[in-house]
DNA sequence: TGCACAAATGCGTAATTCCTCATATGCTAT
DNA sequence: ATAGCATATGAGGAATTACGCATTTGTGCA
């Protein structure tokens, strides 16, 4: 194996990482219809706005998403939206067979 | 936020931590070309058996690969080849410009 | 039965992650 | 300047994860 290839598995592996939290998950699906400022976040998410913003940190250090500064709010949004096929191409993955979605609805 | 929405967000979390690891995309890049035992992806990999084994059972615990016993061997294999699709995916992405790889390169 | 190999499991430790609290920075308006 | 809001940052604890080692289970063969 190549240390361009490690190089790259490892990106992959941060890549994934950062979407590898439920909370993180649902901020990008905030952002899906356009922009919002951590406030927006936190009132939608109902969570601490610090716990929002080391969240957001995180989706930034990654390049997923990037902040505009306007006074003294920060309006975030996605980078790309091929996050938002490629999130719901995981959605796709389940439907298909890979999780047992329907023995957790049955659960509930 | 309904409870299933909230399972779901939780499931697709679990889903891309599956994958939240070099040595797991790895071992999945190893049986895009079909099933492997765990000797064979140690002998590839150059890693420690049991570490192959544990990442395995990962992998099986999220139903991403199954395991085909025959004889003392386990073969292993993908359940969903759209998984190979989706870390293709994942490599679009980054060509598109999230992660910042022609700077990595260049540190190389 | 006993031995050798494949694979899984349990344990311990170091590292990481999530979240909360407290503090700091930066902007706005008075 | 000072007060107040928006956001970021740092420190701490609880929970989770990664990896190595030792042990166990299961299979095939003498």
């Amino acid at each position: 194996m190549t240390d361009q290839t490690e190089q790259l598995v490892k990106f992959k592996a941060e890549f994934f990482k950062a979407l590898a939290s439920p909370l993180r998950i649902r901020i990008l699906d905030e952002l899906r219809d356009g922009e919002l400022t951590v406030t927006e976040l936190r009132l939608r998410l109902q969570v601490e706005p610090t716990n929002i913003s080391q969240q957001l940190a995180v989706l930034r250090s990654k390049n997923i998403i990037s902040g505009r500064k306007q006074g003294s709010n920060i309006y975030y949004s996605c980078r790309d939206p091929a996050i938002f096929n490629f999130l719901d191409a995981a959605k796709e993955i389940f439907n298909n067979h890979l999780v047992d979605i329907k023995g957790m609805l049955e659960a509930l």
